[in-house]
DNA sequence: CAGTGGTCTAGACCACATC
DNA sequence: ATGTGGTCTAGACCACTGG
């Protein structure tokens, strides 16, 4: 009898080739927004069918890696083009059904050591530097969101508040262009809290407001964790919006 | 130049299928947790090859109303097995990670008339009758979650306290082995509030505490609204968990 | 028009579950 | 041994985009 943990014995041609392109795109053999080889070209390349190059092609697009577009080609996904991909990672929607895309203004950034949570989290040393960021989203122009977000500097090196500043387009899109980091799946715990003196001030609120607080860790590839952020939302107008399939 | 909403012209041979299979499925050809005949039988029944059944059956599965299961057989989704599929409509977890299935307590059951939000929420006339189920959560044996569920009669008639607490199993188990509907798909609204006398009395927390609510509509076969339901929840030892892809 | 991704086929073979 | 879903191939043809 076979240990319970063992090898899957058996691993699809379409999946060993679906890793290595995965590997093409996490060394940037071809950048965001590039098109990819051909599924003709690929499938010699490999020396496998046009199938099976296709199996992996649709499972990357899938996965939000690559944008298959009929008669242009294959591209490697990017956060920095505005299509219909511009809310995959904001869930907040204004209640009157406006597809805003709100304003963010830079309220901090400042440097710190990643202590116990922060460090197990990210897969950080205790003590090893990281950035805060704090941030405000403006729906309709009221503060509405406001973001606590830690990033590992050894990630982001020569991050500052101008280079931040200077950047026209999404968080992630400056991660993208700026540092070659693509957040790729994150995962999100939401809880709710009253206002505190702090936030209360910063969001224009009461202290005790009830606000929604969205606890997100963002993995980048090989599901390796590199940003840690906690959002505090003022649902009074706006909420955060789900699909559960 | 077409109009801009003209028909697609174009309709894959495989996605035509998924939409007959689909309405086999609506109509209980095959039941919930049945298996349906093999892909060689469709194939030849249908008049197309093995792979186009495949992908018919693949885009079926990807919505979750099939289930493939190597060497056995497709089967028909259902809610009444406790699979991993046991939190696909139940985000809520304990936040120290214990996989609990809470209990759930009926408070309430009446009925009552669909009014302008609900008729229009659920595609109901004004007026027509409704059920109202109002239960309780228990995680970890404490008060966590207050569901106020809408459902229109015509679609539950013979709804009792005691069918419900006679039942074993998850309500939407309930619902599809009771009334034949299934439910196959949500959206959710999230936002933080204050707890008001009455809730605050169910859930045993300090008026003014604050508290996650989820508004859901959940939809069956035809995308066509079946229920509405508002969960209120205190998220002190729990959270709502959720990935964005 | 040429080149891309998208569909469809027919058939071979593999992995898995059950009898 | 049989039957199921899963993989892989080779090739034909279709739909869409751009020069």
């Amino acid at each position: 009898m076979k240990p319970a943990t063992s090898t899957p014995t058996f691993r699809p041609l379409y999946l060993q080739i679906k890793s290595m392109l995965e590997e093409s795109l996490a060394r940037r053999e071809w950048g965001p927004g590039e098109v990819i080889p051909s599924e003709l070209e690929l499938a010699s390349r490999y020396g496998v069918s046009h199938g099976t190059i296709r199996k992996a092609i649709a499972a990357l697009s899938a996965d939000n890696l690559l944008v298959r577009r009929q008669g242009r080609g294959t591209f490697v996904a990017t956060h920095t083009e505005e299509h219909s991909s511009t809310f995959r990672f904001l869930r907040i929607r204004r209640n009157d059904q406006v597809d805003e895309y709100p304003a963010s203004r830079l309220l901090e950034l400042r440097r710190g050591k990643a202590t116990g949570d922060v460090a197990r989290t990210l897969g950080l040393k205790p003590g090893e530097p990281v950035f805060g960021l704090r941030r405000v989203l403006d729906f309709d122009s009221r503060p509405t969101v406001l973001d606590d977000i830690t990033l590992p500097v050894a990630l982001f090196r020569g991050l500052t508040r101008a280079r931040f500043d200077a950047y026209r387009g999404s968080m992630y899109g400056f991660f993208e262009t700026e540092f070659g980091v693509r957040m790729l799946r994150a995962d999100e715990r939401l809880r709710a809290v009253a206002a505190d003196a702090g936030v209360a001030d910063i969001l224009e609120v009461p202290v005790g407001e009830p606000l929604l607080t969205v606890d997100r860790v963002t993995f980048t590839f090989g599901d390796k964790p590199v940003e840690m952020r906690r959002a505090v939302c003022v649902t009074r107008r706006c909420h955060y919006l789900t699909s559960l399939n």
